[in-house]
DNA sequence: TTGACATATGAGTGAAGATTCATATAAAAT
DNA sequence: ATTTTATATGAATCTTCACTCATATGTCAA
């Protein structure tokens, strides 16, 4: 592989953690990972203001993490692969099962 | 599971997910897949000042990302164990085969 | 022991990014 | 049509964090 590839590749890498790496994106995801749920219901769950929801949930669109539809007024909210799933459960149990 | 724990855990996720979330920190991460490597080596492969690389190698020990061994007046570091390297394939390969 | 080299570290700076605040948009209800 | 409810968004603020600069520490060589 080239170098050139290579940078590329490790900054790509480096987007893909940076999506897990804050603790609002985070608790969303691992809302998510239950089933679909609009902004109020997330907002409500996770006890954050509904702009601050609203702006993580933007970034996350625009990385294809979430999809969403609309119901009447309401946005209904869930994840848009079992990718993001993966990489986020892998995650969390070396996170939670190997202590150190 | 009770919701304190839960919060804890997902925090956890989140700090396990913020060391790979720098370029600075994933390069070192991916040289140190190779093997082990003294603080100028890695200076000179990343081609970042010997100051940033130690404080980001600073980073990583306190996390216990990486060990070190000094041999005369330089200071070896190598990956502490597997449970990273792993995580950090894994996202990697998603990064990069799996393009959207 | 003095000087040169390798690494570490505290303080300061700057940039990225997460939240708030105010407001816009849009759909439903009255 | 007007009000209410749900969500989005721009700008400002505040925080986090990576880097630089200066300097400290520690090891080897002369």
């Amino acid at each position: 592989m080239s170098n050139e590839n290579k940078i590329t590749n490790i900054k790509e890498t480096v987007k893909l953690f940076k999506i897990f790496s804050d603790y609002t994106r985070l608790r969303i995801i691992d809302l998510l990972e239950g089933g679909e749920f609009s902004v109020q219901e997330i907002t409500d769950a996770l006890d954050t203001s509904q702009s601050a929801i609203s702006h993580q949930l933007k970034l996350l669109r625009d990385l294809h993490v979430v999809k969403f539809r609309k119901e009447g007024k309401q946005v209904i909210y869930s994840l848009q692969d079992n990718h993001i799933k993966e990489i986020f459960l892998i995650g969390y149990s070396h996170a939670t099962e190997c202590k150190d």
